[in-house]
Order: C-alpha cells, then sequence, then structure tokens
RNA sequence: GCCCGGAUGGUGAAAUCGGUAUACACAGCGGACUUAAAAUCCGCCGGCGCAAGCCUUGCGGGUUCAAGUCCCGCUCCGGGCACCA
C-alpha cells in the first residue's frame, strides 16, 4: 500500500467502486427492516455552502451507520428548483432562470458527488420539470373538486413604480428593493388551500410524533395556537346607504377573556371592515387614516412592532350585558382577515389596549382583582393580565375566576343568541398564489362566458415556456401570447390561461414520496410510496421548523384523505441541524435597500480577541455593517466547501464538519481546526502502513486472542477501546457525532500507545484497529474502504457488521471513587468493583483526607453514588 | 412585539439520570529531530497564589450532602413570524 495518505486517489478509487458495485441503488425488500433516510433537497442557488455540507454529511452518517446495521437504506436526492433566486439572476444576468437553474444542478451535483454521499442517484428530481409539477397540478385540481383549494382575496406588497407583486423579502424597511417606493397593500384574487380543516388533527397528531424535537413541535402547536374563546356581537342601529343595517346590526368579535367583558371601553375595527367604510364617508380625517393604514408592510413582525394608532368613527354600538354604549375605533393593528376584522377594548386587563387607552385618553375600568393588589393607571404591570384573579365591578359576576366567569357570560351570550363559545385557530389558511414566472403554472383558464375553469386532466402538464428573461417588472407570461390564449375548454372560445404560480412550498410538500416510488408517468405516487414511507429520519435546519413540516404534513394527510398514500404523517424522525452562520457585511444606500459585499471585497479590523469592530470596502472606503447571519447566496457570505475539498479531501472536509459541534447547534463558520481533521487522518492512514509493515506479521496461523488471558497492559489497552466504543455507539444513538469524532480519535491515541509486540498484542491491534476503521467509516468512508480492503479486513467495507463492544474486554477489577468532603473534592479512593457500601463508607471515613478536612468533626452523612464518588458531610 | 432555542478556557467544544468542570481538538509557548524549513514526535497550556489553598460554566437570587445540569428574575446572541428557501 501507499505509505503517503493520497485523499484524491483514495476517494476517486473508492467512489467508483460505488459506482460499479451500484452500492446505493435500492428496492423494496421485504427480508430486511427499511431506513428512509432524507436530507431536505438543496435549492440550485450555485454552489454547495457548508451548511449544506454539515446537512448531507450527517444524513450520509445516519445511512452508512444504519447500512451497516442490516438496514434497507433508501438516501435519495433532488432540487428544490422554483423559487424567486433564479428570477433575480435572470434580472442581473438576462439569463432564463431554466438555464440558470439546470447549470447550478449539474454543477452541485459533482459537487454532491465528490463528497461520497450514498445516494441512489437513479432517484433524483428536480420540482422544475413538467414530469415532477405536473403532479402539483393534478393533485390541485382533485383540491379544487373536494373543496380543500378554493379562490378568494389576499393582500399582496405591491410595488407602485414596479407595478409588480413584492416578496417579503423584497420589501425592505417598507420599500420596494429596486424601486425605493413605499410599498403598498393591494387584495388581489387567489387560490388559497384550506389547512385550516386539517388544525385539529395536525395539531392532535404531534403527540404521535415521538421522534419529533419538542422544541419544533411546542412551535408547530404554538402556531396552529388553539384557542378557546367567546365570539359574540355588540348590536348597533347603524344603516348603510342601502337603509339595511351593517352586517344586520351586529358587530361581532371574538375574545380569549369573556371574563373581561364588563370592562370593555371600546371596540376597534380593521380600516377595512364595514363600519370603518360607511363612517368614513364625509369625514376626510377617517378617509386620509384609512388610505394611510393600506400602506406598510403586511408582515407580522412590522405589524406587531409598529406604533398602534386609532381614529374614532363616531359610531357607537351597545354592550350586550350592560346596554351601555360603547364607541367604536378604527384601529391600524385590527387585521380584517383575521376573525371578524374587529376586537373589543378592554384596557384594563390587555396591554395592548392599555396603551392604546392612555394614547387616546379612553376610559380603563377594571373588572379583575388578583389578592388585594391595588390597581393604578400609571403604568401597565404585569399582574393586570392575569387569568388568576376574579371579577369584581362586573355586577353579578364579582367574585368568579376566569373559567366560571368565562362561562357564566358565554351562557347569558347565548340566551340572547348573540355569542358563544368557540375554538379559534391561529392558523390562517395557506395562499398558494403567486405573482411570478419562475414556479408551477396554476392549471386554470379564465373564459369571458365560463368563469375560472380547472384544466381538464388530459392536457396536463400545463408546461410552463423555459425561455423567458424576467425584467423586474412583472411575470413575463404576461407578454407571452402562446401561453396565454387557450381556448375554454368548456364552451371552446378563446379564453386566457392563468399566469399565477404556486408558491415554493407546494413543491416541497411531497417531494419524500416522489422519491420512494418508480416516477410513472400515468400516477403521481405509486404503491412503492407505501413500503418506504414514512420517512424514517428527516434531516434539515431548523429555519424550518413550522412551514416546510406543518405544508408536507398537511400535504400528506389530503394525499391520504385521497387515497393516494396509506400513512398519515410524512416524518418518523426529525433532525434539526443548527444553521452555519457567517458574517454579512453590507451598506444601506439612499432609499432603502441593503446592498451585501463579499468579504474578499473588504478590509476588515479586528480587536485582540478576534472581534469585528468595523469594515470597509477596499475600493472606495465606504464604511460597512456587518451581522451574524445564515449563510446565503442573497448575502454575499456563502462559504464554497470546494477549496477545501480540493486541498484536503471530501474526508477532511467531512470529518471536520462533524467533528465541529453537535448537529443540532448553530455554528459560526471558522475553517480553524481544519488542518487539525486532516492531521488525524493522515496518522490514521500512517497507522494503517504501520501495521501492515511491523505488526500484522506478529499473528500467528492460529489465533490466541478468544479465552486466552491478556497481560495487564494488553487488556487495558482492549479495555479502553472497548469503551470507547461503546460511547461512541452511544452517542451515534444520540446522534451527536461530535463525540463519535473524538471517540476515534482517542482511540487513534490509544492504538498509537498500545503494546505491540507478541502475536497475543497485535491480534488485539487487529481487532482494535478494525473497530476505529468501521466507527469511522460513516464519517470518511473513503480512508476507511482504503484500508478496510488494503489490510485484508474484508473486500467493502459497506458488507461489514457494525461492531459491538465485548463484554469480556470491558470487566474491570478495581474502581476510583471520587472522594468529597462537604462536597468539595479533596481525594481519590480505589477500591474493588464489587466492593458493598458499608465497606466503601468504612475506607472513606478512614481516609486521611477525609480526617484532614472533617478538622475533628465527626461525620453527620456519607453519601455514596455506586461507581462515582462518596461525598462526607461533617 | 410574539413563539422557539443558545451562552462553559485565547478558540471549536466535552461532561449519558443532579455526582471528578474544561475530555477531544485548534491556536499559542517550550523542547527533540534537521545545515535549515516543512512534516513528525515529546511537554506545558482557566484565573489568583511562593505554597497550603481559594475562585471559575453570561448576570442576580434560590433548592440540594452535591448545580454547567433543577427553579425564579434578567442580559446578550441566533432561528421563525405565513410571498427567501
Amino acid at each position: 500500500m501507499q505509505d503517503k495518505y493520497l485523499p484524491a486517489d483514495i476517494e476517486r478509487a473508492a467512489q467508483q467502486h460505488w459506482d460499479s458495485t451500484e452500492a446505493f441503488r435500492v428496492t423494496a425488500d421485504a427480508s430486511k427492516p427499511k431506513y428512509y433516510c432524507l436530507s431536505m433537497f438543496p435549492y440550485p442557488s450555485g454552489k454547495l455552502h457548508m451548511g449544506h455540507v454539515r446537512n448531507y454529511t450527517i444524513g450520509d452518517v445516519l445511512s452508512r451507520f444504519h447500512k451497516m446495521k442490516g438496514f434497507n437504506v433508501l438516501q435519495p436526492m433532488g432540487w428544490d428548483a422554483f423559487g424567486l433566486p433564479a428570477e433575480n439572476a435572470a434580472i442581473k444576468n438576462q439569463v432564463p432562470p431554466a438555464k440558470w437553474t439546470y447549470d447550478n444542478i449539474a454543477y452541485m451535483k459533482q459537487q454532491l458527488k465528490s463528497l461520497g454521499f450514498a445516494i441512489d442517484w437513479r432517484r433524483e428530481l428536480a420540482t422544475c420539470t413538467p414530469e415532477y409539477y405536473k403532479w402539483n397540478q393534478w393533485i390541485f385540481l382533485r383540491m379544487l373538486e373536494k373543496g380543500v383549494a378554493e379562490r378568494k382575496t389576499q393582500v399582496v406588497n405591491w410595488d407602485p413604480v414596479d407595478q409588480t407583486v413584492l416578496a417579503n423579502e423584497q420589501v425592505i424597511d417598507g420599500r420596494g428593493w429596486r424601486t425605493g417606493a413605499v410599498v403598498e397593500k393591494r387584495e388581489i384574487p387567489g387560490y388559497y388551500l384550506k389547512i385550516t380543516d386539517y388544525a385539529d388533527e395536525l395539531l392532535g397528531d404531534l403527540d404521535e410524533l415521538t421522534g419529533w424535537p419538542e422544541r419544533v413541535k411546542l412551535m408547530q402547536a404554538n402556531w396552529i395556537g388553539k384557542s378557546t374563546g367567546v365570539r359574540f356581537a355588540f348590536k348597533h342601529d347603524i344603516a348603510g346607504d342601502d337603509g339595511a343595517l351593517i352586517n344586520d346590526g351586529k358587530l361581532w368579535v371574538f375574545t380569549t377573556r369573556a371574563d373581561t367583558i364588563m370592562g370593555v371601553t371600546f371596540c376597534a375595527v380593521a380600516a377595512e371592515h364595514p363600519l370603518a367604510l360607511h363612517a368614513a364617508k364625509g369625514n376626510a380625517e377617517l378617509t386620509a387614516f384609512i388610505e394611510k393604514c393600506k400602506h406598510g408592510s403586511v408582515m407580522e413582525a412590522d405589524m406587531a412592532t409598529m406604533e398602534k394608532e386609532g381614529l374614532p368613527t363616531g359610531l357607537f354600538v351597545t354592550h350586550p350585558l350592560t346596554g351601555k354604549q360603547v364607541e367604536v375605533w378604527v384601529g391600524n393593528y385590527v387585521l380584517m382577515s383575521y376573525g371578524d376584522g374587529a376586537v373589543m377594548g378592554v384596557p384594563a386587563h390587555d396591554e395592548r389596549d392599555f396603551a392604546f387607552a392612555k394614547k387616546y385618553s379612553l376610559p380603563i375600568e377594571q373588572v379583575v382583582a388578583v389578592g388585594d393588589k391595588p390597581y393604578s393607571l400609571d403604568a401597565w404591570q404585569e399582574w393586570y393580565g392575569s387569568k388568576d384573579g376574579a371579577c369584581v365591578n362586573s355586577g353579578k359576576y364579582d367574585g368568579l375566576g376566569y373559567e366560571a366567569a368565562v362561562d357564566a357570560i358565554a351562557a347569558d351570550l347565548a340566551a340572547q343568541g348573540i355569542g358563544e363559545k368557540k375554538v379559534q385557530w391561529r392558523l390562517r389558511d395557506w395562499g398558494i398564489s403567486r405573482q411570478r414566472y419562475w414556479g408551477c403554472p396554476i392549471p386554470i383558464i379564465h373564459c369571458d362566458s365560463c368563469g375560472s375553469v380547472p384544466v381538464p386532466d388530459d392536457q396536463l402538464p400545463v408546461v410552463l415556456p423555459e425561455d423567458c428573461v424576467p425584467d423586474g417588472s412583472g411575470n413575463p407570461l404576461h407578454k407571452r401570447e402562446d401561453f396565454l390564449n387557450v381556448p375554454c375548454p368548456c364552451c371552446g372560445k378563446p379564453a386566457r390561461r392563468e399566469t399565477d404560480t404556486m408558491d415554493t412550498f407546494v413543491d416541497s410538500s411531497w417531494y419524500y414520496a416522489r422519491y420512494a416510488t418508480t416516477f410513472g408517468k400515468d400516477k403521481m405516487v405509486d404503491d412503492e410510496t407505501n413500503y418506504w414511507m414514512t420517512v424514517d429520519q428527516y434531516i434539515g435546519g431548523i429555519e424550518h421548523a413550522i412551514l416546510h413540516l406543518l405544508y408536507s404534513r398537511f400535504w400528506t394527510k389530503v394525499m391520504r384523505d385521497l387515497g393516494l398514500v396509506t400513512y398519515r404523517e410524512p416524518f418518523a424522525h426529525l433532525l434539526t441541524q443548527g444553521m452555519v452562520l457567517n458574517n454579512a457585511f453590507f451598506h444601506k444606500p439612499e432609499g432603502g435597500g441593503k446592498n451585501y459585499y463579499w468579504e474578499s471585497e473588504l478590509d476588515i479590523r479586528k480587536d485582540a480577541k478576534g472581534q469585528i469592530t468595523g469594515a470597509t470596502l477596499k475600493k472606495d472606503g465606504t464604511v460597512l455593517e456587518h451581522e451574524l447571519t445564515t449563510m446565503s447566496k442573497s448575502k454575499n457570505n456563502g462559504v464554497d466547501p470546494q477549496s477545501l475539498i480540493e486541498q484536503y479531501g471530501a474526508d477532511t472536509a467531512r470529518f471536520f464538519m462533524m467533528f465541529a459541534a453537535p448537529p443540532e447547534q448553530t455554528l459560526e463558520w471558522s475553517d480553524a481546526g481544519v488542518e487539525g481533521a486532516y492531521r488525524f487522518l493522515r496518522r490514521v492512514w500512517s497507522f494503517g502502513h504501520l501495521f501492515a509493515s511491523e505488526i500484522r506479521g506478529q499473528i500467528g496461523a492460529q489465533r490466541q486472542l478468544a479465552g486466552t488471558k491478556l497481560p495487564d497492559d494488553v487488556a487495558a489497552f482492549r479495555r479502553e477501546i472497548h469503551l470507547l466504543l461503546k460511547q461512541a455507539n452511544y452517542d451515534l444513538g444520540k446522534q451527536q457525532f461530535n463525540t463519535v469524532a473524538s471517540a476515534t480519535m482517542k482511540m487513534l491515541n490509544a492504538l498509537e500507545k498500545a503494546p505491540r509486540q507478541g502475536a497475543l498484542a497485535a491480534e488485539v491491534i487487529e481487532e482494535c484497529f478494525g473497530i476505529l476503521l468501521r466507527v469511522l467509516s460513516p464519517l470518511t468512508p473513503h480512508i476507511s474502504h482504503a484500508l478496510w480492503l488494503d489490510l485484508g479486513y474484508g473486500d467493502d467495507i459497506l458488507k461489514a457488521a457494525w461492531p459491538e463492544p465485548l463484554d469480556a474486554a470491558l470487566v474491570q477489577d478495581e474502581v476510583e471513587l471520587m472522594l468529597q468532603v462537604n462536597g468539595k473534592l479533596r481525594g481519590a479512593l480505589r477500591v474493588p468493583a464489587d466492593a458493598p457500601k458499608d465497606a466503601i463508607e468504612a475506607a472513606a471515613l478512614a481516609h486521611e483526607a477525609t480526617l484532614k478536612f472533617l478538622e475533628g468533626r465527626a461525620a453527620k452523612k456519607v453519601v455514596v453514588v455506586p461507581g462515582r464518588l462518596v461525598n462526607i458531610v461533617g
């Protein structure tokens, strides 16, 4: 064998071996347990970044580990290929998004291959191909038929200069990213999927997902947001222009704090609410305010942090329980799309209402007391919002606690026929229409006579023209007459195609099911999906904890209801990988936006601790700001793993990535330590060479290891390796790969110091190095493959059984216990491994450190923790 | 603003059920080998103290024989907030 570690040669040979043996090609096989290991597919942004390397190495470690454990392992890969960045690249480079995307896929695929991932490439898919997105269209039509999909209006960001809809990402500080124009809200029609119909099941089934991190389930539960409250109406006699009462004379609101209804001092409605629009007639100030509410962001974070503003309408409604008149205000913080577009105002017990009431001098009336704490109007206090109090100043409800008060008040409202208890969800229906080109066309044809007509199944897929180049001024499909003009499927008259495309979350909501099929042209999924699904292990960034995972769960349930699959949840176990962060440097030009620069374009100043204190642009000295954030194409802070792979090889890149931190932890990128990983692999190789040249030859024709009592030093070494193996196996079970990597380093440290003279010692080294190679193989498959083969362990390490520690190697006669006096470490105690508790106590009490630190006091208590320590309290 | 996480040496991190804090590495320092350099190997490496010893897991409290780990209150950093993926 080569005496030098040459990763490029080793890796090429190993990858050729896997290719020629079709090592990772799998089919359904009922004779083995199956293991479907799936990593979130990448967006083909151009090059892999370190987050991808982390994600796919984790998946590969788990896949290879399970393969050696005897599982039938499926690990597929594909491309989440539709999306906004391709259009941005098109605007910048005048290249059609399709070409840019397919070029990126080709490059990134070669990068993935060079990392040696155990992928069944026959199952590769790209969501931008008609073969794939045909089924988005097909199932969308089924959803329309079942009423799961419907058309209604949606609120979007509108750039008044470019005359185009903007994504939230394209709105920066309330302005359009390209034009700098103040963004407006605009209502347009679009298609929605009724995920709210599944809210109960999506919430309830979280309990079955025992393989998911609690934090992710908690985030999903909070997002779905089930709350029980009371929906009730304030009556009024306000009539519209047609003479009829507006909304039948009822202003409906929803509250989770019905116990505070007696404290209502105002109501607030959304700017688009019928009462607001009615009041605005002939009221210039209110009209202007409503107009102002239409500007600004649709994003929840902006809504929640903006200054709460309002204006009175001069209209009054009647309190249903007190009969008092309550003034109606228009509030910029009330959303028409949420509930009934109106809320009751109880400033005494709601922090937001409190601030609003103070600002506009509205009355504040305490109706809940906690103990005898004094209520002061000066400032909001935490307990004002508590549910642990009792009603006061509330007439017949005085003295009732939260639940009793809600029950009594709901009953009284129900008796009047103007209220009832109601479950409310925070979850909203999923709007999937996007006014963008590079996405899956929504299969609808608009006909002047027949309305919106679904494209018949036999005309699917509606193929997206791939030669358009967007220019930022709107969807280029609007100019494609060949795409637009189509006869109506109903009446045959000239009609126009829908130009909206689907949210890319649609594409990623079912790809896992498609991988697990034979990619038939006549079916979305075939029966093979029921063999492979559910995914045994899903791996991806924590940033997908809510949206992508929730949409996928919803989609699976819809497919089940359509009879396409038999399972109800897509992902049994979930590993949420921490983000790989890097500094991003930007400058905020006048007129809004952020211009990001590559680190190579800058002069960066750091303090003694390496903290960045400032950065300027090399070419003109512009002072830049910086933030620590996820690696992303748009922020010019992605680190391409290519140079790492070229310089050190894939095994080093993989090992270093796994060693750097536990998978779930956020990781600030730094390549400090790559050298160490490379050095380690070089030492592994050298030891293999040493084993072949100096140690292996000592092994006799007859193996003696089994049943022979080993010399103490050999036994101690063997025990150390088996202990490390036990630890590594435990850590693999916990999916904590950084300590698996350290265990392999500790194994090599021990091997290098191990006794190596004589047949027995050589045999033990052979056994222990074999353990090291197998534990290492999921992390660094190439070097493990080469050494396994070259050293004669077998012809393919992939077919080797995973090592397990031997009890015979682990036994020990004596254990060392820590000795504490009053909780402080004062010494150590060696006792026989099977020493009884009273013998340990006696030995501890007699120890010189005990006598010294008790300073003549008697021991009041002795705590013995078996195998760990003794603590003497005196 | 709301929801969810995180913080341990100069750095990445370890500590399985509340039981030896800093394993394994990186960087640094000292030494061996070498004409020299690289590579490799050996040693040191939280703070204070001559030492005995004392202090130390973001900050402030608490529970316990014992707290990085549990509880309460903060600070800072990261993720998500529905049209980035």
